[in-house]
DNA sequence: CGCAACATGTAAGCGGTTACATGATTAC
DNA sequence: GTAATCATGTAACCGCTTACATGTTGCG
């Protein structure tokens, strides 16, 4: 599923410009699917081309014109035939823990940088799912509830992780710690 | 952080082959990190080119030269410099959580269907990650039992939060539950 | 006065995936 | 005998990111 689909699929529940879409994508879908203006305007102009959405184009003064598109039959049986992949992939790219894969050559302060500046992205997150839900709760679909359950529940525990587990990456490096192996032997 | 600094990273506490990183990458950083042999063996051909690496061929009879690649003090420096970006991303793409928002659209079969793949492939990860743990859970760094267990702390959560709240995506469709609420008004 | 929001797009480039190409050895 | 493992690579392709290009309105 690309972002050419999940752009339909926003649309699926009310027209929308490229413009409002980002909007979505940076509230709701941020946390698990990015997606940049490079990817969804180009995503779009493709999908009015395929007949999957019509585009109207409502001018505006010293704006360009706003292109609201709108879902058609075509783009909602396109879109529910993708829905019907059921091995849809959950893909994870973390430079994060690559990183501390080696902390062994990294110097503690360093370490400790890349942890603490990780817990303020979590808590930016879960920030931001908060906020989303005290707006929107209550007009979401059970659907959307469980999927801003699961990044709430996947932040959390990775807060809770970091917090309980930075000791690992750190302590074997103090002082008083390889002094006490040591006389330990 | 490309492919090519991870593979100059898992050559920093050895050396190997190509085929050697690959089998790495599916055991220990898979669940995090994927690459294939088409980002591998261009990554290791490229480092060498660049002098962070030293390749030694180690002939052999019926099979292709076996190519054993060794990290330089150039390739350690650049690596240790590497290590010292204080916000490496976490990226999530999920088709999965795509797919589940828009579960309005689709069959109960089909969300059901969805969930029980999903649910497999973590129960097969945590498998991964137990299995190895139980093979080198002695020789690893603690940074390594860092991020295992951050793997585990995650799929772990991801497995109960499906099985505990699976009901919220599916029940709405059930003729009961419509019957039901129907009744209450 | 300056910055954020509104609004759309293009084009180059990069990095990674997939498919192809080859072929012997070993274990079941 | 047949499947998995060992072992390396290339090339086309695809999709996304980044940077560029443009310009107004409204708020503090």
């Amino acid at each position: 599923m690309d972002v050419k689909t999940v752009c339909l699929g926003m649309l699926s529940s009310g027209p929308a410009s490229g413009y409002d879409l980002k909007k979505q994508f940076e509230s709701s879908f941020g946390h698990f699917f990015a997606a940049g203006y490079g990817s969804i305007y180009p995503a779009l102009s493709g999908l009015a081309e395929q007949g999957y959405v019509t585009c109207m184009c409502i001018p505006q003064d010293g704006r360009p014109d706003r292109k609201v598109y709108e879902i058609t039959d075509d783009g909602m049986s396109f879109l529910c035939n993708a829905l019907e992949n059921p091995t849809p992939c959950h893909k994870i790219r973390s430079e994060f823990l690559a990183t501390l894969c080696f902390a062994h050559l990294m110097a503690n302060a360093q370490i400790e940088a890349v942890l603490s500046h990780r817990l303020e992205e979590v808590d930016e997150s879960l920030r931001m799912i908060d906020d989303l839900e005290s707006k929107c709760g209550e007009t979401w679909s059970p659907a959307m509830t469980f999927v801003a359950g699961f990044g709430k529940a996947m932040l959390t525990t990775s807060k809770d992780y970091i917090i309980e587990n930075r000791h690992l990456l750190t302590k074997a490096a103090t002082a008083t710690s390889a002094i006490g192996l040591r006389a330990h032997k």
